[in-house]
DNA sequence: CCAAAAGTGTTCGCGGTACACCCATGC
DNA sequence: GCATGGGTGTACCGCGAACACTTTTGG
């Protein structure tokens, strides 16, 4: 563990702990850092989006994007700026998830993270050409490289709250384009919930709720019948959320 | 804001924002502070349990119990130790909650403060002793005095997460004595969601969990019929859960 | 014409909801 | 004996679950 590190970058910010009998202030101050899980939707499976460390500790391995929170800025802004540095992801559904505070969880010394997760359409360009770069990547999660620090415990735990959110917010929305097929929708629901689900059944719950309706829009460049596209009306359910509508799947 | 305060204690924490032009570290050190929102069910309505400051800022006002977080504890470790210093409650249901780090909520300077929640049985003698202090007190959620610091904003954060969580996660048992009547758990649930619920069907809910056994006690010190107590199995629960069984109300 | 997925209704059973009266006890 | 809450059953309805075939389109 080396006592200091030449140029750490905003990522992955070295600092050596304070010597031993000497403070600066009253109480000890943890470094604070933010980290963001992205999930992301491909045809089969949930992927989240890993960064290649570029020093130590964990040099070359797997990571959450995350970094050092700045002094003036909100945790909400922190881990949109660090999406943004290191995989040029904006606009991203976002959302604090938990602060994993042991002890021990940085070799370098006390180091608080509060994670966030996100959700990211993968079929948006952006997000596509954003993560283009050589040390990002999006991995399936029963396939998961090594991972730095205590970060798969973290991405467990984003699953885990994606799964028990997506039933009763319409948040599963955020993982697919603006206009998608209702085999699309139920196959996402399938995906994060890890069940099949009735195909008539699900469409009549859907329907049946009004939020998602028809476009005149189809799919395109399937060879077989192509299906019709729907949206989620986001307008819609805001106000019916003023009435205490609630949403559940 | 004066640079340096006497001896505060680990409540009270006061501080002073580093010299400017000078850094320790490489990066910016916010604190870090746990706060707990305890809460506890009364005859009628939920309390919160507040302790009265005695530094500044905020001296004299009522805030959430809380303090920093020590160097080599874990965040759930911090709260609990709060909580035994500053009220003497131990070995009660907690949680964490949220974190706050707004940059501005604290006039001191930036101080980042991982929420607890906890649940706590009112009618536990050690609890009533416990909170039996001058500067600590029992105060209903609609009639709070001018909190400190964003503890409004967080004591609203944990009863919304209450409010969710009981339906779905048997911890409103958490709230009641070890024994119960089942008026005491519906009236818990009628407060908790703030509507009424009809008396036979929940009855045959509840019973049909087959959670909620009956004991051979029953109410004492009424002056009318003396209802029935019950009990949750923990153990029973725990075994369901193991094979997907799912809590609900 | 064949492969592939889109799209569409009905039946059944359980669980949620609405609803009112008698009972036990203490004073 | 009266006031106070404790305790109990039934009928209806709506929603979730099970289930299979026809249609459309591209190649």
């Amino acid at each position: 563990m080396p006592a200091a590190e030449k140029k750490p970058d905003s990522r992955d910010g070295a600092w050596a702990p304070p010597p031993p009998g000497r403070h600066v202030y009253e109480y000890p101050r943890p470094a604070v850092t933010v980290d963001c899980v992205v999930l992301g939707l491909d045809a089969d499976d949930l992927k989240v989006l890993l960064v290649q460390r570029g020093v130590e500790p964990f040099k070359h391995t797997w990571a959450l994007p995350g970094g050092f929170v700045k002094d003036d800025e909100d945790l909400d802004e922190a881990a949109r700026r660090e999406l943004r540095e290191e995989t040029n992801i904006e606009d991203v559904y976002l959302e604090q998830l938990y602060t994993f505070g042991t002890p021990k969880r940085d070799p370098r010394g006390r180091v608080i993270t509060v994670a966030y997760y996100a959700l990211a359409k993968l079929s948006d360009y952006r997000v596509k050409a954003a993560t283009d770069a050589e040390n990002v990547g999006w991995y399936a999660l029963d396939q998961l490289p090594p991972l730095a620090f205590d970060h798969a415990e973290i991405i467990t735990r984003a699953v885990e709250r994606l799964r028990g959110k997506v039933r009763y917010a319409p948040i599963g929305f955020e993982l697919l384009p603006p206009r998608f097929s209702l085999t699309q929708l139920q196959r996402l629901y399938e995906i994060v919930l890890e069940r099949e689900l009735d195909k008539r059944n699900f469409r009549k719950k859907i329907l049946s709720l009004g939020l998602v309706v028809e476009t005149d829009e189809v799919e395109t460049g399937v060879r077989h019948r192509a299906a019709r596209l729907y949206r989620f009306d986001k307008k819609k359910y805001e106000r019916l959320l003023k009435q205490g509508f609630e949403f559940a799947i």
